[in-house]
DNA sequence: CGCAAAAGAACTGTGCACAATACGTCGTTC
DNA sequence: GAACGACGTATTGTGCACAGTTCTTTTGCG
């Protein structure tokens, strides 16, 4: 699915002197890629793709969860409680877009916990990839059960059990990784432009 | 330290509308930090960020190296191991900008072979910010012992002894943190512009 | 003499116009 | 009828000029 720079000057009323360094972050992020002179396209992840995503969030994100355990803050906890109720509403009201959001923002917001802002970064990418990924292959059902497990994570952390925490989130990824059909059942690309515009 | 545009435009002969997307992926990539309206200055990391950054490797590369023992063929041991005498002979010559060079490009070569395109992108920018840091805070030592340290690795992928590895992949990495001079002492801009120009 | 405010310089941000490249279409030839 | 080549169109790449902002210097005042 291509991106006219056209196109997005009059989607969202700006010139093209704005959109081109957008071009270029959403390209070194592997949201879009960028053939040149020939412009940007949507990133349409490949099945191995995706598997490779996942693969290194569970790498990053194990690490990220070991790390937060041992300094995370009641005050922390509770906050992060507070999300996961907003996933819940969102997910409650049939918002699927919201749901995929917030849900990605909260394992950004674990990686804010854990201190390291090179995570922070990495983990950004990577859920930003993920939700392209659950957009094209996701099942509806992924993201209530993320929330379910993001509640049972957090119990994990209150008690300061890093290794069950790891081990929750380890299930977490292998779980939604599961649940996307990368079997080829491609979906068509017009709700792809829905969801971004 | 910063980065002027017109200056980077004379000192590559070319024209700012070359310059900025550059300065922008250099951006998002942590090598400079950009500043609205005030334009781009060489990144000059804190001990701490040079410690984060070092944790971030760890994390990742342990992961890809675990992943390389698995999957490492003999052709690309013989290719590693040609490169590991290239270190080698950078060292002997005493060019410290290529020994440093090549020995970043060693762990992204890694990466590679571990398979997946994710990490070789963030090892990539790690190794870059690697560099300056090393740049800034590093003895010359670091190089030296690395090239060895290279061999040993390579030792330990070609008998397929990934616990080895990782071993040696850990106290590669912090042998190379505890090696820089993180207390403190900042080495004068001065010699980062000869090392970018 | 020190400080604050205003004018000036320098630099980045942005829009515009043109050039270069890639793609699609049509015509020609075998 | 099919394949190859040339032309026209659409889109990106790039240079240039101006607008907006920040930093520096200078000047006026306490």
């Amino acid at each position: 699915m291509k991106l006219t720079e056209n196109a997005l000057c009059h989607a969202f009323a700006v010139s093209r002197a704005r959109i081109r360094p957008i071009l270029v972050k959403l390209g070194e992020r592997g949201i879009v890629t960028l053939h040149p002179n020939r412009g940007a396209f949507v990133a349409s992840p490949t099945a191995e793709e995706a598997r490779d995503v996942f693969e290194a969030r569970r790498t990053i994100e194990l690490s990220v969860v070991r790390q937060a355990a041992t300094r995370i803050t009641k005050n922390q906890i509770k906050n992060l409680r507070l999300h996961v109720a907003e996933e819940a509403a969102a997910i409650a009201s049939g918002d699927r877009r919201e749901a995929i959001r917030l849900s990605g923002q909260f394992h950004i917001r674990l990686a804010e916990v854990a201190g390291n802002p090179v995570f922070v970064r990495f983990v950004e990418e990577l859920v930003a990839r993920s939700s392209l990924i659950i957009a094209l292959f996701g099942s509806r059902l992924s993201a209530a059960c993320a929330e379910r497990e993001h509640g049972d994570l957090l119990d994990a952390l209150g008690s300061r059990d890093g290794a069950r925490a790891v081990r929750l989130m380890d299930h977490h990824l292998e779980h939604i990784g599961r649940s996307l059909h990368t079997d080829g059942s491609d979906v068509p690309a017009a709700d792809l432009r829905t969801l971004l515009v």
